[in-house]
DNA sequence: CCAGAGTGAGACACAAACGTCTCATCTGCG
DNA sequence: CGCAGATGAGACGTTTGTGTCTCACTCTGG
């Protein structure tokens, strides 16, 4: 069953995305199940890194499809795009954490095309002229991945309240820290 | 002699912090010495990565001191400190990423110190108005490391010019991705 | 109650990295 | 030239994680 599978790569990721050296059998215990059983589940741990980061792409890919970002204002859609990725975030941390996974061309093509999605996003707001145009696009999109996993592990690590994460992400990339006198 | 160690711990951050599980030969390789001169250097794995935990962070003690973070206007020394720790990004993706130092009592409280220094200046900040008080200081602190180890990575992989660093992250951590119609 | 699938616990061999050692080579200096 | 110190190359044993296997147990459906 895809949904026993799923929660395993869930519970692996709680684990990995604080140790990624941690061993299997660490990750078992985590996940509720034994060494054996595991094996059972993943051939081995190279596949089982391979299937986290390949659930991480889906989540983020599903957040985007969610967040129609193609949609409305580049302003709107991202910040419809916060919503959707932050309860995925530690995932992300994990994808950002793990750069070996991007040796695997399945993996690496998968990523492309999310990136490409995010950095079409802040290309539109750009000419639409709600982004600056001083930073790069590329730039934008990788300081907006930075900071999802930033979320993700602040979150997990408990110095961050869950609750708070996706206004204090959205807040501080769209406005930064600065305060600016009142601009009706 | 402590020139030669640091040389060597450069070169390790070059390939841990683009793959952490790197084997001692590949660091001894980059650093263009033995495995065995390497052994002789650090006692063994643990200790070398301890050392360059310990370097980036002595490296960012540096960096605040001669950004003078707690003298002037929170706006100026948080630009001083982007000046100042941007050369040194490689090395904070380092402690960003090697969860496992701390760990370590000693690492551990260097760490403390130095991050009650960045808290300190944001709320510094809020008092005298110039950050937004919507944010937490610890939200800040956390987000600004985040976006420096981010730089680090980046530039590191060539995906953003060395020059532009520190203006990149400048203006998103302080001004937000949104462009603003002019405000006199 | 029984049969069968699935699971956990443990044993075992294998591979890889590590730490240590030895020895040949090189370099600088008297 | 000769010597001392340092380095590189390589071999060796040890440790550790991994992958595979077996066996006993549990749970479910017939």
């Amino acid at each position: 069953m895809a949904t026993d599978r799923d929660s395993v790569l869930e519970a692996a990721v709680g684990v990995l995305s604080r140790r990624p050296t941690a061993h299997l059998d660490e990750i078992a215990r985590a996940a509720g199940i034994s060494r054996a059983t595991l094996h059972r589940i993943f051939p081995g741990r190279e596949a089982l890194i391979r299937e986290v980061g390949a659930l991480g792409l889906r989540r983020f890919s599903t957040a985007l499809d969610v967040a129609q970002v193609e949609q409305g204002s580049a302003e709107a859609a991202l910040r419809r795009l916060v919503d959707a990725v932050v309860p995925d975030a530690a995932l992300c941390a994990f994808l950002a954490g793990e750069n070996q996974l991007y040796d695997d061309p399945e993996i690496n093509d998968l990523w492309e095309l999310q990136d490409a999605r995010v950095r079409a996003l802040f290309l539109r707001g750009q000419q639409e002229g709600t982004f600056r145009v001083e930073l790069s696009a590329g730039w934008l999109s990788e300081a907006f991945f930075d900071l999802v996993a930033g979320i993700g592990w602040a979150v997990q690590e408990g110095r961050l309240a869950p609750r708070e994460s996706a206004f204090s992400l959205a807040e501080l990339f769209l406005d930064g820290a600065l305060r600016r006198p009142d601009t009706p």
